[in-house]
DNA sequence: CCGAACACTACAATCGTTTGCAAAAAAAAG
DNA sequence: CTTTTTTTTGCAAACGATTGTAGTGTTCGG
């Protein structure tokens, strides 16, 4: 048992690294052989002889070589990679490991691996580096672009979409748009878990989520729906809330502290802001959902394994990276592609 | 409102890309020099005249224009993009999207953009690949790679780094090993939940993980070794809990249902598997903490929002994000570098 | 035994940048 | 108005793989 209180560095074992054949010539003058014929070898061209392709693959194998894929894919000028970017506009403290981003992330990657594609992410921080869209498409890196929301940034992309073909955002599809989205129906969403929470006997809503996110925007629009179409003495209010975990718990102890008493139902614009609201509510003796309801937007895989079970509005975060990665392929072997918006499902557990 | 009950297919306005200058050669000549002198003007090199350097700039502004980075990193043979890999070695179903995995992904992500590196992020299933390693360090398409976690891949991984330098893996050191890792001090983080559910007055323990993991194994020997330093009536027990969020639900569920009645506390291998594991409990009206006491491991966000508040080991993962890159810019340097071992730390909730 | 058909393989150009070196232009010195 | 020095630019050779085309060797029908 290590009983020291501090870290520790440790002194690995290192050498030097055994020389290997390196391109394709070197390979070739050991099989006595072109460069041309390794390549086309390696990627089972049939013009080349079988023994030949053996004997080939055997070296290479032996010595461990791959073709270097800066030149093949300067040459093929196809990369096998794509571009995932997450914008962080109106928030720039949000943390890249946002859970629904992560989450989104995760699937993104599985599907593109799936489909022997890799990825390449990026942070992109509009604020500091207006071409951030830009220096991602024109990097000759990537084969094509996929973004995790928009952001405050929609004119942006509009604009980049107008010369950018392989372009698929996650977010909101608007009339006349040009580049091609996946996301979920938000204002239904939003008008959704408002609507739940006044058929349950709710009269007095607050909204926790920062508006200037276009989403989340779309989400308090439904939400104010549901409340006015509702009407008599139902009531909608809005604390602004940021996504960063960080600032997430105190925003909204501060803004629990000042409204609680007079709501009895919250509408979060995602998982991790009602999560964080629960356990505030907890801490002022607030029963959930007793005295305050609670419902939360993605329905991430933690929201069922919370305390209480979280009631949210699903976004079928798998089927809509699936969705991005298709639309990509598509767009990027020039077939057309059109803009997809998914129903989100309430998902009703013990939160209200 | 859009009270549709399907999904909907929108068609996006789309038009063809506008031309622009695409190579060095092209806008040399709008410019009236050639690309020697254009590539000198972008890279600011002080041998090109101010004057034609922001000529040329503005030029490039105007069009768009960004130089080739296949080409460019074909030529210098840097790429400015470290490779990131999960390998799913002994737990082949395991998602990639695991809450510690991505949470650790995240601040990589932010550690390598705060320093100009791209991240390239692969998925490896070593079983159908066994090439996996390779496959990423031969690629030529990254200057490093980061691994999270080791896996069973242990061997493979020590193979490759014999002749691989800038490789920083997240994990375990082992006396004399060969590969850089950045990582816990697991058997201690064990010992101290172990030895905390002692001291807390439980008897009859039982450890929720996959013991393949190499570096769950040394979480179960601390709180095996806890155990054994405490003695008397003191119990463990293991029960094999896969990491797949999927498949952990119904583990966890099947294996209370046997032992629940048995044991009066809990170490799980992860967070995501003690939340689970309070769940399970709460629908089976044992109360945590007091009729079992649950100790989680990562203290991943969500911890600190969990009812009741999970105890867990932290790992400190935003430090350890730090370590893993500042190593690797090292290595890549041909500076030298050392395994780090942080050691964890017991953060005492109310979960126990 | 010759020419045609075929199966392989090698040559060489290409992808777009970067960079050592030489050349040209401009400035300074004599 | 030469020479010498300093700036500034262009030339051309990499980087390493891919691929159209030309070339070599083999086989086969006649």
């Amino acid at each position: 048992m290590n009983n020291s209180s501090e870290d520790m560095a440790i002194e690995a074992d290192r050498r030097p690294a055994k020389q290997k054949a390196r391109t394709l010539v070197d390979l070739g003058k050991l099989a006595g052989v072109s460069a041309a014929t390794v390549s086309r070898a390696l990627a089972d061209n049939p013009l080349v002889n079988d023994k030949t392709r053996e004997t080939i693959k055997a070296l290479a194998r032996e010595h461990g070589f791959r073709p270097n894929q800066m030149a093949s894919r300067l040459r093929t000028q196809k990369t096998g990679v794509v571009g995932v970017v997450i914008p962080l506009g109106h928030d720039r403290s949000q943390h890249i490991s946002d859970p629904f981003f992560m989450a989104l992330l995760g699937h993104l990657a599985d599907a593109l691996t799936e489909n022997g594609l890799s990825l390449m992410l990026s942070r992109a921080i509009p604020e500091e580096d207006p071409d951030w869209l830009e220096r991602i498409t024109g990097s000759g890196m990537v084969d094509g672009v996929l973004m995790i929301g928009q952001s405050d940034q929609y004119d942006t992309i509009e604009r980049t979409a107008e010369s950018y073909g392989p372009l698929v955002v996650w977010g909101t599809h608007h009339p006349g748009q040009r580049h091609i989205a996946v996301g979920s129906d938000n204002v239904l969403g939003g008008y959704m878990a408002a609507e739940h929470l006044l058929q349950t006997g709710r009269r007095s809503i607050a909204f926790l989520g920062d508006l200037r996110g276009i989403e989340i925007g779309e989400r308090f629009a439904g939400a104010r729906d549901a409340v006015a179409q509702f009407g008599g003495p139902a009531k909608l209010q809005h604390l602004a809330i940021h996504l960063s975990i960080d600032e997430m718990t105190g925003e909204i102890a501060a803004g629990l502290d000042e409204i609680a008493g007079g709501i009895d139902g919250i509408v979060a614009a995602s998982d991790a802001i009602a999560l964080a609201a629960i356990r505030q509510l907890a801490e002022r003796n607030y029963t959930v959902p007793k005295d305050i309801a609670v419902v939360g937007f993605d329905d991430l895989p933690m929201a069922r394994h919370t305390v209480p079970q979280l009631t949210t509005v699903r976004q079928d975060i798998q089927r809509g990276a699936l969705a991005m990665v298709e639309r990509l392929d598509a767009l990027s072997n020039g077939k057309p592609a059109s803009s997809f918006v998914m129903r989100p499902e309430l998902v009703v557990r013990s939160s209200t």
